[in-house]
DNA sequence: GCTTTTATGTGATCAAACGTACATACAAGC
DNA sequence: GCTTGTATGTACGTTTGATCACATAAAAGC
């Protein structure tokens, strides 16, 4: 991502801060970490738990701050970014509902040059980092919880790492669609070119081509703001396994009380 | 690395098989991690740890295999490697005295697409994984410990995928080369072009040019299968601050409770 | 000394991607 | 219907690195 592109930062709406977890629990269910814990840790440890809005473009953490909150995405999706001194970045990592953005940020205890951007606007959960430590300290089954996610995390980190260094821009973007679209319903995407291609860290130019490359192939359909995938199979044997190991790793059963 | 490249893989030789563990213990306090492990916890849980040597090209893990070893090195290097289907790879971190090579792979109980290789020879301690496994169960100060190098291991990783993406290729070696020797005794690297070549990921070709480079700059000097370094301050500014950043975060005092 | 193996240097060609700049087209607001 | 802003398409030249082939040079074995 080119150093001058700047996103706008938007406050947090928050919708619903009644700090009764029975009204909040059917929404809570729709995150998969979420839904995985004991209710006995969400009852004893979530209870600053926040129902929010996430609007597309807000950054959850700016690099070199000190987060105060973690985010369980329900609809949205959040890119994690890794920020040099510069300005430039590359995407990381995706999130979605499967998981929680912040937590490699705090898991040593440390603010990394990393950076959260809202890829896809929804809805989502904050939770002060404070009790996130406190679950985390306590070595309980939300550890094990955690741990597990963090393996499914990096594994997603180095196919991303190994994908942007062996694999043309279109497979690049076929494994990002698949990502993406797997933490949205639906077969629609809405997003510009231009945020894509900064989260892929190409120019516009290359992404132009490359989804043009796409839609010549009849996989994706797009235009101004939207991009319709018309062929899942045929973006995963494009994306090579780039994008199927990544989806094994986060298929293994959730809850998963780790063995190591 | 492209998918012809084979390195040999010779049987590892044990030295010193004896499970007394205080002969041991002077060699054992050469690795930074098994040095910050609370006595009892290498008393209790160590008990199966042995000395070996570790030959240059040496396959800790070959992809896809169940491993039975995590290695510490003490003056060998380890090359952490993901490795795709079609037996493309990439280097995905660098391990030496200060820590252990294999916990990515085993901390979500499986075998990820990864492979470890002895990137300079030396010698170091290898632990069955079961043992290890103990040891991170029992979420005792060893675990902090282990949470807290996984943490540095994954800026690391996150650092190269970036410095992958964004600089060229003197600047990749320039890091390269710092976190290489940082792990080593002297200013030489004792390693063929080719073998840094496949780590970095690049042709045998674009790293001639590369060092080529670095020499004219006097930074480096190097003859076959010997490079030495001249100028580490220059290197360091070179990587911009790839390398920094990642010793940075290295050199957060050890042993650290973790405070998450 | 000789051959063989392995390591390194070089040259030429080719494709991918970048940067820049400009042109077009859609959308929102009035 | 018009303007303005933003999203998208396209064209140029440049650069980097991949690939292949071959030449040289140092080490190792006998």
């Amino acid at each position: 991502m080119p150093a001058t592109t700047h996103f706008k930062k938007t406050p947090v709406n928050d919708n619903d801060r009644s700090r009764s977890i029975p009204s909040l629990l059917p929404k809570i269910k729709q995150n998969l970490l979420l839904a995985s814990s004991p209710d006995t840790a969400l009852k004893d440890g979530l209870l600053d738990i926040e129902f929010i809005q996430m609007p597309m473009g807000l950054e959850l953490y700016e690099s070199g701050e000190i987060e105060k909150y973690v985010y369980f995405p329900i609809s949205a999706i959040v890119s994690s970014l890794y920020v040099m001194e510069n300005g430039d970045s590359a995407e990381m990592a995706v999130v979605g509902n499967e998981g929680v953005a912040g937590i490699l940020l705090f898991m040593g205890g440390n603010s990394t040059a990393s950076c959260a951007l809202v890829q896809s606007a929804g809805s989502g959960f904050r939770l002060n980092a404070k009790a996130m430590q406190d679950q985390f300290a306590e070595f309980g089954p939300v550890t094990h919880l955690l741990l597990r996610y963090t393996q499914a995390l990096i594994s997603q980190m180095a196919q991303t790492a190994v994908c942007n260094r062996h694999h043309s821009l279109d497979k690049q973007l076929c494994r990002w669609l698949l990502l993406s679209l797997d933490r949205l319903q639906g077969n629609e995407l809405l997003t510009t070119q231009e945020l894509i291609a900064n989260m892929l860290d190409v120019g516009r130019k290359g992404f132009t081509e490359a989804a043009a490359e796409l839609q010549r192939a009849g996989l994706i359909s797009y235009t101004r703001g939207r991009i319709e995938v018309l062929n899942r199979k045929g973006l995963d044997k494009r994306s090579w396994e780039c994008y199927a190991a990544v989806k094994a790793e986060y298929d293994r059963p959730f809850p998963l009380k780790i063995v190591i």
